[in-house]
DNA sequence: GTCTTTATTGTCAATAAGACATTAATCTAA
DNA sequence: TTAGATTAATGTCTTATTGACAATAAAGAC
């Protein structure tokens, strides 16, 4: 018995509740797929489906059997892939996801330059600063400002991710320059809104963390416009570090030093990581993106 | 082509090294396997093996695609397995891992019930305090002082494991009874040594963390005979409650009230825990010891 | 340099999968 | 209620794939 064929039959019979429909996705007649699921089913010793001549059902455990099978059999096109690929030169789709704010700063201008040298890779970005975990069918290559520690996806560390305060020049003029979590309680805050919600501000004392309620001057998810508001004088700021960097180097904005620090989270090691799937670094596509965007960004923020 | 045999093939060609030693575990001559590995090949557009008529090696993407490729066929060979089992009663060789000092006092009586109730489960008990991460042909159960976050392994937290300090109503009224970690350096420790070293002990104080270093009296990586020191009034002990309640509550041993607490890690979530590969929870073997072991001590010490 | 071991190739038989027609069951609609 | 349509299962024949066995070629051992 072809076992993997077998496999993949029943996998489509179970997606698609048909035993007609899965046969019309490998164009062969309908009796094939009954044949083979049944042969599979026997070398099992238990039924996975529930058949009446109108509808099929899965069973219990046809139904644990379908979820592993079907993850074993995207890895292990997956796999086929890669080699298939082995040998040919970066091409195809490959699609990155991006937090919004490090997108539009520093990965799409990279990604022009990634382009003119690898023409035939073909860029699908979407950003945005959900959770999105990378699944097999999700993307090739996600940025985060986090990972999830799991063994076949592989996670590079490219940049701090700390937050700083910063505020323009006029603003701290007129306002005074806090150096205490405490005084803050005087000024405004320009809040970021992340999908769980608007980010608060805390900071550390005495093993103790407390939040620090700033008069809120404005919230959104979208940096650039918190920034320009901040650089309009409008209020505090609290961004990453690369997201300011051109701001404060055109004085527009300048760093708070407030001890102590204020955070924008209690876990400490805030990073900006890269993450991929270990088993996809050999398609060429995947490799020379990552290998790209590693070596300009990674020491260089 | 039957692509699940085939690669069966390439995983024993290169496992073993040789197509005329992997043709003997499937019983068919190395001209089968020769064909099949070539048509592998040949539909993947790269060659996995570099042949010469004496000795067989794999590429480098060959070797790649070995590592991927026999992880898969293992998750595949689990599923299966699963589903034949479903119908069937408990039965067959079950693989338990355990900590040393957990296996001794409590899996092991508990064991000796699960036989009478499961008489065809046969038991493979190992006691170790190795970190062995569960891996696909290792263990079926494992009970462990932590769990390594994966998607693939379920873990139960069994019941708490904080380390508490004990010593002999005798040795106390002797040496008088600490009540601050700084006055334990006049006393003496029995320490226990793990995998990885001698174990500290600590406090903390104002967020930091401090190392009493108690004179050492004598250290072992068995806990019994620790304990026995302990009661034979030799120096202080310290272990999870669990393994010193029977001390206890015989008199034999009383806990020590020490302000800062008393840890032996600065992770302050110590628990046991009982890990399994969920796919495998199906097994009825497995699920009757999973379910056995939880009922009988979650919530019970 | 000969012998042995090992992978490959050719040919034929056995086996398994697919094509097609037919049957049985169930849902839909008149 | 009944006729029609849809769908899964089964029987039979054809085609394709795999394995068996013998022969060949190449590489290492003595």
């Amino acid at each position: 018995m072809d076992q993997l064929r077998a496999l993949k039959y029943f996998a489509a019979v179970a997606e698609s509740g048909s035993f007609t429909k899965a046969a019309k996705q490998f164009s062969v007649p309908p009796s094939s797929l009954s044949r083979r699921v049944a042969d599979l089913e026997k070398s099992m010793g238990a039924n996975l489906l529930k058949r009446t001549t109108r509808s099929v059902q899965l069973t219990e455990i046809g139904r644990e059997y379908f979820l592993q099978v079907q993850d074993i059999l995207h890895q292990l096109e997956q796999s086929n892939e890669s080699v298939r690929s082995y040998h040919s030169s970066p091409m195809g789709q490959l699609r990155v996801s991006s937090l919004v704010g490090f997108g539009e700063r520093i990965l799409l201008p990279l990604l022009e330059e990634f382009s003119m040298l690898y023409p035939e890779v073909i860029l699908d970005i979407s950003l945005s600063d959900e959770l999105s975990k990378i699944r097999s069918d999700d993307v090739d290559i996600a940025i985060r400002g986090g990972y999830a520690p799991n063994e076949r996806i592989q996670a590079i560390r490219l940049m701090d991710n700390e937050f700083i305060p910063v505020a323009s020049p006029a603003y701290l003029a007129k306002n005074g320059t806090p150096k205490h979590p405490q005084e803050l309680l005087e000024h405004k805050g320009l809040y970021y809104r992340t999908p769980v919600g608007r980010q608060s501000w805390f900071y550390q004392k005495d093993d103790q963390w407390y939040t620090v309620e700033v008069p809120e001057a404005a919230t959104s998810n979208y940096g650039k416009w918190l920034a320009d508001k901040a650089v309009n004088g409008e209020g505090i700021f609290m961004a990453p570090y690369w997201a300011l960097r051109d701001y404060i180097e055109r004085g527009e904005l300048q760093m708070l030093a407030i001890d102590p620090v204020l955070r924008i989270t209690q876990n400490s090691d805030l990073a900006v990581y890269l993450l991929y799937q270990k088993q996809r670094y050999l398609v060429p596509k995947v490799k020379v993106a990552v290998d790209f965007l590693v070596d300009k960004i990674k020491g260089k923020y």
